[in-house]
RNA sequence: GCCCCGUUCGUCUAGUGGCCUAGGACGCUGGCCUUUCACGCCGGUAGCACGGGUUCGAAUCCCGUACGGGGUACCA
């Protein structure tokens, strides 16, 4: 008689309460408590530093943010960096990576800068606490007895030739437990000479291991298949599976939320809190980001994969996380624009779709444009100002034109013209000096004929003697040449649109005549009308 | 190979046994508006992967097939 939603609730809440027993071994948290709404939430995102930021991970980092401002004051995001690899975690690394989530907007509680209750949030920081976790897995006379790690004295070779017997045999390659069950002293004694060696997690040969996950549901694994695996390197270092369950159990993670991609590494590491004694978080694995064409996103074959390169091209934060959002999570039948306050209030894990989903680079845009048209013409300019003062190069074409005026004078000329902030400059190199007419605008120019000529030759001497060169003023007298004329607006603002910005796209006429000036305007369209009148003329 | 996950218009999605001759959005497209470019408005286009069940009734539940994805490291 559940329906499913409703079981989907229960295991929701099964975690919490696990996690408050946990909380209570540690002495931290809240005991007693078991009102869900009021528990604690912790989540974190663990990126490693390799310089940018893939947009398949920043979707997890913001369902993550999501999740723990959904929960307010009982939620805290942590940022934790996976600097292990030293190679590429450089501090540029670091701070690049770090400059990159301020920019998308999502504030951690703990973390570089701030850190907090469980400092350090470097791993490459955390080596005692790995030392520690491995030392209580290592030590026998604990329990349980069939989850505990010991050291493998196993070579290379001695693997490749296990694997190259399992794949011969059809076999799918586990490991074959050879260190398994050496006699404690005889691994005391190779151990004390020096003999090198990984540390293996053993887990139990029988029995399955079920993941309960938010978005998946129930998922069972048979800890046969799984094998005893590495957790430490022969230099002592932490593997992945390792150090992340540590690290989490240590920060006391109760959800952790990631890419599909480590469902498989699941069952593995809730054997690894079970042996450690600390609480199994809940799970929830978010569906793959693929690319336009349905393959995996990847730098290589997508242009814009990475969140710096929105950021370059002029997108919105906002409208970004709005997006990013939208992967896989829909907050109903029809809403698609959304500020971030209203993702983090609607914002629902459960809701989460199981399906793999193409990343829409034409919705990303069009969302864009509803958030830029939608802003406040300050909030529009600082973050305009923002995009060309950072991202516009001094030596690019337009550079000129972009710092031709101020963000706020942009905005009342294109602000709801604009699918991204990218876009902007070109709207706006009708202002540059020298003046030329683009190609396409002198064939339209060409194309009104005497009628051009007779509207060029009208409005230049009414614009000269024109008392206010205002904006109102401007489009008052533009259509009263309409009326004198006969001519329809259309005809009409045509040549003198062309003359005056020499471009076919342009921000509004009265406008850019105003920005421009009378005697730029005025010259300008002078130059159109003897250029239109010799051409017709030769003809 | 083995394990796990998934499959609704081109794309993102709604859908939890009757409200579905499947709804919304992007895209594409016809038209309107119009001062270029946009915006906006009205309309069109197109989908439950396939095959079996269960049921009075299936996009929805079950089984199988196909296809896609993830994993199978002293990577993360």
């Amino acid at each position: 008689m559940w329906g499913f939603r409703g079981a989907r609730f229960i295991r929701y809440r099964l975690p919490l309460r696990e996690g408050q027993v946990a909380a209570a071994k540690w002495g931290r948290g809240t005991s007693g408590n078991l009102g869900g709404m009021t528990s604690p939430v912790r989540v974190r995102f663990a990126p490693s530093p390799t310089g940018t930021l893939h947009l398949g991970s920043a979707r997890s980092a913001l369902n993550n943010w999501l999740f723990a401002r959904h929960h307010g004051a009982n939620g805290t995001y942590v940022l934790r960096i996976e600097d292990t690899d030293q190679e590429r975690s450089t501090p540029e690394n670091v701070e690049q990576a770090l400059r990159v989530f301020r920019w998308l907007g999502m504030d951690w509680d703990e973390g570089p800068g701030v850190d907090g209750p469980f400092a350090p949030y470097f791993q490459s920081q955390r080596q005692d606490t790995y030392g520690a976790a491995l030392g209580k897995l290592m030590d026998r006379s604990a329990e349980p007895v069939d989850r505990y790690a010991y050291p493998c004295f196993c070579t290379k070779e001695q693997l490749a030739e296990d694997r190259a017997a399992a794949d011969a045999a059809k076999r799918p390659f586990i490991y074959t437990g050879r260190c398994r069950n050496l006699d404690e002293e005889e691994r005391a004694n190779r151990v004390a000479a020096g003999d090198a060696h990984v540390i293996r997690f053993r887990i139990p040969d029988a029995g399955t291991t079920v993941v309960h996950d938010l978005v998946l549901g129930d998922t069972s694994f048979e800890n046969a298949l799984i094998g005893d695996f590495v957790i430490a390197r022969a230099d002592g270092s932490p593997l992945y599976n390792f150090a992340n369950v540590v690290d989490d159990a240590a920060m006391e993670i109760t959800h952790v939320i990631r890419g599909n991609d480590h469902l498989s590494n699941t069952p593995k590491q809730i054997l690894l809190y079970e042996a450690l004694g600390a609480a199994v978080p809940a799970f929830a694995h978010l569906p793959m980001v693929l690319g336009p064409d349905g393959a995996k996103l990847s730098k290589r074959r997508h242009h814009t994969s990475t969140v710096e390169q929105l950021a370059e091209s002029g997108y919105s934060p906002e409208a970004v996380r709005n997006a990013l959002a939208l992967i896989g999570w829909s907050k109903d039948d029809v809403t698609n624009v959304m500020s971030t306050a209203e993702l983090i209030e609607h914002f629902d894990i459960t809701r989460v779709k199981k399906s793999a989903a193409a990343i829409d680079y034409d919705k990303l845009s069009w969302l864009n444009g509803e958030h830029l048209r939608a802003m406040s013409v300050a909030d529009w300019a600082a973050g305009y100002e923002a995009w060309r003062d950072e991202w516009l190069p001094a030596d690019h074409e337009l550079h000129a034109a972009a710092f031709a005026l101020t963000g706020v004078e942009a905005a009342l000329l294109v602000q709801e013209k604009c699918v991204t902030w990218g876009e902007v400059p070109a709207y706006l190199g009708f202002l540059l000096e020298p003046f030329a007419m683009s190609d396409e605008a002198w064939a339209r120019l060409q194309k009104t004929g005497d009628v051009g000529v007779r509207v060029l030759e009208h409005v230049v001497p009414m614009l000269e003697t024109l008392d206010d060169f205002g904006m109102e003023s401007l489009e008052a007298a533009l259509r009263g040449a309409c009326d004198a004329l006969e001519l329809k607006p259309g005809k009409l603002f045509g040549p003198v649109r062309f003359a005056v910005t020499g471009q076919t796209i342009a921000p509004g006429l009265w406008e850019s005549m105003h920005e421009l000036g009378r005697t730029r305007t005025i010259e300008r369209l002078r130059a159109g009308r003897d250029r239109l009148a010799a051409t017709l003329a030769s003809a």
